[in-house]
DNA sequence: AAATTTTTACCGAACGTTCGGTAAATCAAT
DNA sequence: ATTGATTTACCGAACGTTCGGTAAAAATTT
C-alpha cells in the first residue's frame, strides 16, 4: 500500500466525532475533511459512495464496538451483578459521563433517518438482547427481562438528551444508578 | 393586516411539521416554503431573521402549548390520578401514539443545538416542574418527586427514539403505562 | 538485482446544484 | 394614494461530488 497518511481506524473515529456532534445533515464534507486531515477528494477515494458511505462505516464500527465491548462483557462468566456493573461502566465511559451525544441518535434524524434507520434498529436490537440476557440471569422472567432491557436503552437515550440540554451530566449518571437498582431489585 | 394568504398559526404549525420530520439542518427554505404555501421571500417577510426566527417561533408555540395543555391539566382541581391520566393522554396525542418525533429533540442537534439549547432547556424544566408538582400530590417527597418527573421526560424522549427506530409504536405506549404505574405505586 | 508496469493514496481545482438571503416589482386592501 | 403582503427574479456562497494528475509502493518482468 502506498503511504497511508491516516489509518482507517483513526479516520472512522474522527468521522464519528463529527457526526456525533453536528449530525448527518450538519456534517459538511469540508468539516469531515478537516477533522480527518484528508482532503475531500481523498475521502472519496476511501469512501466512493461519499458521505453516506462514511456514515455507514461509522455505524459498522459502532456495531462492532457494541458487540466487542458490551455484549462480550454481558455474556462473560462473571456473576450477574459484576457483569451489570461492568456494562454500565462501559456505557458511562462511551458517553463521557453524559457529556457526549449518541452517534446513533445523531444519525436518526433528517435525511439520515431514512438512510440508516434499519442498521441502527439492528444495533438497538443487539443492545436490548444483550441486556435482556443479563436480566434473565438476574431472575427476571422472559417478558419482564425484555421490558427491562428496552427500558434500559430508553433511559440511556432519554437521559443523554436531558443531560446535554440541561447541561447537567448528573441526570445521566443518576439514570445509570436507577437502572442498576432496577436490575438488583430481583436479587 | 392586509391580504394574509396563510394565517400565522397555520404557518407555524406547518413549519413545526417540517422541523419535526427532517430536523433543523435538514429543513431547507424551499421545503419550508412548499410546506407553508408561501414563497421563500414571503417567509422572510414574516420572519426577517430567517430560518432561525422560524424555529424560534415554533419553540415559542411549543412552550405555549406545554403551558396551556400540559401544565394546566396537571394543576387542575381534579384528583391526582385523573390529572395523571389526562396528562399522559395528551402526551399520547401529541406524539400520535409514538409515531411522531419530538420537535424539541429535532431542534437539539447539529447547528440547532447551540442556537436553541437554552429555550429548549426552559421548556424541559417547565415540563419536569409540572410533573414534579403532580408527583408531590401523589405523596412523593420533594426529591423523589423531582426524580420521578425527570424520569418521566427521559422515558418519553427515549421511548420515542426506540419506537420510531424500531417502528414499534407499542414501545412508546408501554412506556406511558410504566410511567403511570410508577406514579400510582405511591397511592 | 534492476527495470518496468500496475496499483494505491492522495490532492488541487473545478463541476453542477442548492443553499440562505435580498431587491424590486406586483397585487390587494384601505 | 398609501400601505403592507406577496411574488418574481436573482445573488454570492457553500454544498456534495467528480476529474485530471502526481508520487510512492507493490507487483511483475527482465
Amino acid at each position: 500500500m502506498a503511504n497511508v497518511k491516516v489509518e482507517q481506524d483513526v479516520v472512522i473515529d474522527r468521522l464519528m466525532g463529527v457526526f456525533q456532534s453536528v449530525g448527518y445533515d450538519g456534517a459538511s464534507l469540508s468539516e469531515l475533511a478537516a477533522a480527518t486531515g484528508l482532503q475531500k477528494a481523498s475521502l472519496y477515494h476511501r469512501f466512493p459512495n461519499g458521505k453516506q458511505a462514511m456514515a455507514t462505516a461509522v455505524l459498522d464500527h459502532v456495531a462492532e464496538l457494541i458487540n466487542n465491548r458490551l455484549a462480550d462483557v454481558l455474556q462473560s462468566s462473571a456473576p450477574a451483578p459484576t457483569r451489570l456493573t461492568n456494562a454500565l461502566t462501559i456505557v458511562h465511559q462511551i458517553y463521557d459521563g453524559g457529556r457526549l451525544a449518541c452517534v446513533l441518535r445523531a444519525l436518526s434524524h433528517g435525511t439520515a433517518a431514512r438512510l440508516f434507520r434499519e442498521p441502527i434498529a439492528v444495533i438497538f436490537t443487539t443492545w436490548v438482547a444483550a441486556f435482556a440476557h443479563l436480566a434473565r440471569d438476574f431472575g427476571f422472567e422472559a417478558g419482564a427481562a425484555q421490558r427491562l432491557a428496552e427500558s434500559t436503552l430508553i433511559r440511556v437515550q432519554g437521559s443523554l438528551i436531558l443531560a446535554q440540554t440541561l447541561q447537567q451530566p448528573g441526570v445521566f449518571e443518576q439514570t445509570l444508578h436507577d437502572i442498576e437498582a432496577d436490575f438488583l431489585s430481583r436479587q
